[in-house]
This record gives structure tokens, C-alpha cells and sequence, in this order.
DNA sequence: TTGAAAGCGCTAACAA
DNA sequence: TTGTTAGCGCTTTCAA
């Protein structure tokens, strides 16, 4: 069923048929009633691909995130996506499992596809192989929820540093003095990174003892044995601040295992603002990432600038420290 | 940079440069040696586009959920996107926010993308126009989600009546003889229809007063005012079955608005099973349905099938009762 | 082992 | 208002 069979049927040339269905010319209303009965008589569907290839545009954006199941980057995903459906572009989309090579790979095959742009979340953008493919092939693209570090490339993200450095300081108005931070990979995650950043410097400011990061592989959620020497120390932390939400999640049914309850004995404040955390017992304390509006963002960016409507912009959300039972007064600790 | 410049740098044919990046034919080292390094040389990266025009073949999979900000969905299409990439398939994601016409745009889009099959969960498989126009395209798709009541197309679902029946039963075994259920517009979603069958014949069987379902529109979620005529009752339900998790969160937290604490008050059971369920406060009685397991069944069989190594088929998941706090003896019932 | 050539389905000058 | 025509970038006979 191609542009020709309807053509024929219709008794009008391919170019005809093509202005009608495209609405892109003069079509008598005699040449428009006779394709459109050949239209339905054949069950003529355009073919995409056809019309990608000549005119080079293909009106898809590719999505890369880490994870869908992190609710973050799932609604992120949502808002995106509904705002390039809007714009009449599809969403190809991928996820990296927060692996580098992955990372590559998939930016590789969206740049063989020919996305007009696309929106991403690295593990780390300085040193990410994926970015300097999409730098070297000269196709947009707006990094989400990675730090805004660099001049030259559009993101949308939070202010991460001092978010996370808020989020300690209410830590320490709540009587903590001996607060660890847990993260993710720090070394692959500039977000981990940034919101590192604020804690220390928050613990700093405090004059407070400096705790070492505790890092935790994504792969390996063991997290009672990687906590437990931390946990049984003289000197224990009575909170931890931990990299992300789901991170957080995990803390807490760890520090379960061990004995340790959370608010009573220790305090857990997560990073992300999931929606559901809000729910969750005890309910989360966080910092709120606006992740849907963030996405919407993102896309209607990406378009613009691909209708030469905007450039680029380093677009930082404001943050909301949203309070929940996770974390309570320091007086309850065990040391 | 296309083939020919390639076949140019080269000094040989774009029939040779084809061989050689496919590795589809014979290619002596020399040759295969000097377009490596034009290739290198002017950055070139095969236009997808070009030769799917050509082989009619896209390697693309569309997948269609209702939202993916119902994590039931967010890791269905996770575990769908893993197993596509994997077999070096790209994924064109939609969102159809529960409303038929999106779900046949959607669908028109992607038959117009030449997609090789789709994994779709629609509203209601029997009235879905969207999968009348699959099926005279004659292109392969799997329904996720959606109950198997069809022969002729592949599904992958729960017994979606069968988990509702227990699931009631086991309410009945608490002691609750006025069970509710709460529906996001029943006759919208086929899966709704099935766990009220189930709720029913549960209800039924234990010779219970039937109650009215109550019937709430996605995009109306002021829950308390349609709870409120309810829970006021004289003989108010001391139970509530809904039909999802994320409805059975929002009503949690409409009857709290109510003054009706759960599960002291009442008890509230979801479906569907979404992991942060477990960490609700209080934690959620459900039908666990293993998503991110269905979602990679939905394309290993989609693309089974498409290379003719599988036919339709039925595909049921075992689903599991994960009993949780949301649930209590109905002995503290307030009528 | 290689290259010439045809053509996938479509759009867009351009001429009529 | 319409049709002819020349490709878009690629793969793939087919003959050499």
C-alpha cells in the first residue's frame, strides 16, 4: 500500500496524493474526494520512514535515564513525554542501568536513528563518552538532573548542592552532630557528587566531625553488612543522609535488620521527593526535585531550540525540603 | 557523511562500504581496511533510516501504557525496554492517560513508524478501536495487563478475577461482612471489570450484602467527597477493596480526611502490588503482579513471534496475596 | 571479491 | 491545479 497504489486508484499522480494527505499544496476538491476513496479502499497508511528519509527530519527524540524504576526518572519520562506527543514528536526510549558503556551504546543508536535531539541523564557528564558523541555530531540535546557544570550544553536540574546542603542544616537544627552520608557510587554519579558537596560543606559550617561517605554498589543492595560496622560503632551517626529516595528506602529496611528503628534510635533523610515517600512509614524526609515539570520542561526546551526558538539554557528548578517522620531529634540516639 | 562519501574516501563502491559495515558479504582486508579509516576519517555513522526504507525493517517495538507514573507500568515497560535492547530492538514509548483516543493516535502513529509489533495495555480490549486498527494491519502486538479474553492475540496478564476473589476472601476471613470496592471508572478498563467479577462472586459466595461499587474518575481525585455519603453511613463499609494500589493510597488518605484511621477504622485493600507498596504507612495489603517479569515476557514473545518462532499465546503470571497493615480484624469497625 | 544499478516510499522543485 | 522527475541513504541482486 504505498503512494503509488493510491495514486493509480485515484487516477492522480503520486504528488497529488502526496499534497492531499500532507496538506501541503493545491488539491482540487475532485482530486481530494477520489484519493480519499482510494485512501480508504486500499487502507493506504503513509509510510513514515519515507518520508524521513527525504526530508531528513524525523520528528523522534531519544530519552535516556538510568532507570524506570525509579519513580524520579519515571515521572520525569511521563512529563516529557506527554509534552513531545503534544508537539507531534515520538520518544524513543532507553534506559543505561547506570552503565557508562551503556550509556554509549544507546546514544550511539539513537544518533543512527536520527533523533532530532535528545534528553538525558548521565552518570557523570564530564567524563561520559556518550556526551562527546553527541557534541561531535552536532545534535542537541538538554542534560536532566545532572548538575549544570558546563557552559555550552542545556540542563534542567536543581540547585543539588545547596539543596542537600539545606537538607543536612535541618539536620542539625533537629540536634544530629554525627551525620553520615550514603551514596550511590559517588565516583560514577555527579548528582552524588554535588549533593556530597553540600553536606560537607553544611557539616563544616557546623563545625561537626567530618563522617566518611559510605558508598554503595547499585548491584550489591546488601546494605546491613556494608552498615553494620558503622552502626554498632561507640560513636554511631544518629542520622544518615542518603543520596536519593530509593537509597533512602533501602537504609531504612537495613537499619531495621540491625536493630536500629528509624525515627526513634536513628534518623534517615532521603533526596528526590518521590511522590509516594509522602506515603511511606515512616513518611520521607527530602529534598522535592519537581521531576514531571522538569521533563515537560526539557522537551518543550529541546523543541524550541531545534525551531532555533531558544538556546541554550541552564534551567534550574527551584527545590522544596519536604519534612517527614524519617527524621527525628538527635536525644534518641544509642551512643 | 553518507555511504558514498565513504565508498569515495575509499576508492571503492557503496556496495562494498555496505558489506563491510554489515559485515554481509565478502570484503578483502585491504578494502576492509581502507574504509575503517574513512570511515574514521569523516565521522560517518550508517543513516538507519536509509536502510530501513530499504529492508523494511525498522528493529522498533511501540509499547503503550496508561501512565508512567503508575510504577505497575513504569516496570513493565523497564523490564520490556531490558529485554528489547537487548536483542538490539528500539522502543517507541507512549502514554495514552487512560483515554481511548490517545491510545488510536498512538497506535496510528506507530503503524505509520512501521513498528514490528507493539506491547500495548489498553483501556478495554473489546471496544478499543485502537486494536481494530491493529488487527486489520495485521501487525503483532501483546496485551499487557489486560485480561486474556480473546483467542486470537497474545496476552499477558494475571487471573485478574481469581486474585479479586481471594483477595476479598481473605478480607471475609478477617471478619469483614461490608466490603466495598472502589473503581477508577469501572467501565473504562476491562481489568476493573474482571476484579469486580472477582469481588462479586466473593461477596457472593459468603452470602454478604453486595455493596454499590463506587465508580471515581481519574481526573476527578477529590476522593473524600465521594467517600464521604459512605463512611457517614449508618452500616459504612469496614473494608474497601480497590481496584490499584495508587487508588488505594488515595483513598487511605481520603477516608484520614474522613477522620476514618486504617486500618483501626477500616481496613483498605489495592491491587497490583507495586514494590514501595511494602514501605506504605500503613503498608498495603495487595495482588502482587510481577510487572518487570511480564514486561520481558511481552517482548521475548513479541519477538518470538515476529521471527516466527512462536504463535499466539496466553500468557497467565501466578500473582500473590502480600498481606500488609492496611488491613485489620473488623472487630474495631465504628457502625 | 567487487561494482553497477535498481529501487524501498516519499517529497519537492519545476514546468506545464 | 497538476504531473514529471530527481533524489533522500541504504541494501542487494546480478554480472564481472
Amino acid at each position: 500500500m504505498t503512494i503509488r497504489e493510491v495514486a493509480k486508484i485515484a487516477g492522480v499522480s503520486t504528488a497529488t496524493v502526496s499534497r492531499a494527505v500532507n496538506r501541503s499544496g493545491p488539491v482540487s476538491p475532485e482530486a481530494r474526494e477520489a484519493i480519499d476513496r482510494a485512501i480508504q479502499q486500499c487502507g493506504f497508511r503513509p509510510n513514515i520512514i519515507g518520508r524521513q528519509l527525504k526530508t531528513a527530519r524525523t520528528r523522534t527524540l531519544g530519552v535516556l535515564v538510568p532507570s524506570l524504576k525509579n519513580p524520579i526518572f519515571a515521572d520525569a519520562v511521563a512529563g516529557l513525554e506527554e509534552a513531545a506527543g503534544r508537539e507531534g514528536y515520538n520518544v524513543l526510549l532507553a534506559a543505561s542501568g547506570y552503565r557508562a558503556e551503556k550509556e554509549l551504546s544507546v546514544v550511539e543508536a539513537f544518533l543512527g536513528s536520527r533523533v532530532e535531539g535528545l534528553v538525558l541523564t548521565v552518570a557523570d557528564d564530564d567524563r561520559s563518552r556518550a556526551l562527546h558523541a553527541l557534541d561531535s555530531a552536532r545534535v542537541p540535546y538538554v542534560l536532566m538532573f545532572n548538575p549544570a557544570d558546563r557552559e555550552d550544553v542545556s540542563t534542567v536540574s536543581i540547585d543539588n548542592r545547596r539543596a542537600a546542603y539545606d537538607l543536612v542544616c535541618s539536620l542539625v537544627r533537629d540536634g544530629h552532630r554525627r551525620i553520615a552520608m550514603i551514596a550511590g557510587s559517588l565516583s560514577e554519579s555527579d548528582r552524588s557528587a554535588q549533593r556530597y558537596a553540600g553536606y560537607r560543606q553544611a557539616i563544616v559550617d557546623h563545625g561537626l566531625p567530618l563522617e566518611d561517605i559510605v558508598e554503595v554498589k547499585f548491584e550489591n543492595p546488601n546494605l546491613s553488612a556494608c552498615l553494620a560496622g558503622l552502626v554498632h560503632r561507640r560513636d554511631a551517626p544518629t542520622a544518615y543522609f542518603c543520596s536519593t529516595d530509593m537509597l533512602a528506602i533501602a537504609v531504612i529496611r537495613a537499619l531495621a535488620v540491625l536493630g536500629a528503628r528509624v525515627p526513634d534510635m536513628v534518623s534517615v533523610a532521603g533526596f528526590d521527593g518521590i511522590a509516594i515517600g509522602e506515603h511511606l512509614s515512616p513518611s520521607l524526609s527530602t529534598v522535592v526535585q519537581p521531576a514531571e515539570a522538569m521533563g515537560d520542561w526539557a522537551a518543550h526546551h529541546l523543541l524550541a531550540r531545534l525551531s532555533g526558538e531558544a538556546s541554550i539554557t541552564r534551567k534550574i528548578f527551584p527545590y522544596r525540603i519536604r519534612p517527614g517522620e524519617s527524621v527525628g531529634p538527635a536525644s534518641g540516639h544509642r551512643a
